[in-house]
DNA sequence: TGATAATTGTAATACTATAACATATCAACC
DNA sequence: GGTTGATATGTTATAGTATTACAATTATCA
């Protein structure tokens, strides 16, 4: 599984294909996926970039599909408890999942320069990681796997 | 380098030699190592878990030491980048650093029951991570690595 | 249909962090 | 020793992030 967040593609493919996902794994295991969490979804698949919560409840006003802070809060708690975005903690933001459907234990590359956000996959127990882990006795269940650098394109010509 | 936090061991040793070591440290480098700036380190080695600006904040109140929220953040951000202590993302805290005068790249477990940090230490650029930003062309420049899940100890007799 | 659970609307507030600018202290040089 | 420039501190105000609490509505299912 490689990286996806840096090369250009077809955004419109990908935001169709996200909420079709999301909206076929709710079907299945009885989950609603309201006009408000759909929104939220297509907001972040569209953007394609780390948006704070503020940022998506600004839309959201904009659609009068909510003004307070818990609307947002609330659709983005739904969407990354069920793996369809991830929050930066790193920028208190949130992104949506680019391996909808697939189990999987998220990374992230984020560009210091241009703001853009990788997804890669990184398996907290293998490494120096689960070995820490394993010699302290410490049972792994989540992981916050974010690293800052530069991107590709930002290495060559930056961004600011 | 095994993980360091979740075993008793002797506080008031690891207050005296982590000051000793920083002092020694900005004594080196011409960096001023001010009463503030080592008060929240004795502070942050005391308590000897993630505290929050804001309880630092009220630690230095009481001591007539500051009383606005600079004053905390000005300090950490000095702590933090020479590396004698760390920013939890996860918790939106701080925690003295448990490998004092070492460089490494540190990963923190996260106990979420009790709430207790170990630090431990992961390469970025080995494993999944390192390849995954080598084959995205990414240049690796920092890595906010925090797992959680459970210490030894929660595993036997949960705190909550 | 009625009971129950889940979701949404809204106001208020808590928590985290920074900007801006004035004052004071330090370090180095004359 | 005093001047100067850099660094650190004091303080006010404000920005940004997130949650609590409770009322109203909508969905689910017996």
């Amino acid at each position: 599984m490689t990286a996806i967040g840096f090369e250009h593609h077809d955004h419109a493919a990908c935001v169709h294909s996200g909420t079709a996902v999301a909206a076929e794994y709710c079907a299945q295991q009885g989950l609603q996926f309201t006009a408000q969490r759909r929104r939220v979804l297509e907001i972040l698949l569209e953007e394609h970039r780390a948006l704070g919560a503020y940022d998506i409840l600004d839309r959201l006003r904009e659609e009068g599909l909510g003004a307070q802070p818990p609307v947002a809060y609330r659709a983005l708690d739904f969407l990354t408890s069920h793996g369809f975005a991830h929050k930066i903690e790193r920028l208190n933001a949130f992104i949506a999942c680019a391996h909808m459907g697939q189990r999987h234990a998220p990374a992230f590359l984020i560009c210091r320069d241009c703001g853009a956000v990788a997804e890669a996959y990184a398996d907290p127990l293998q490494g120096d990681l689960g070995r820490a882990a394993r010699d302290a006795g410490f049972s792994v269940e989540r992981a916050v796997i974010e690293v800052e650098g530069l991107c590709p394109h930002c290495q060559e010509s930056p961004a600011k």
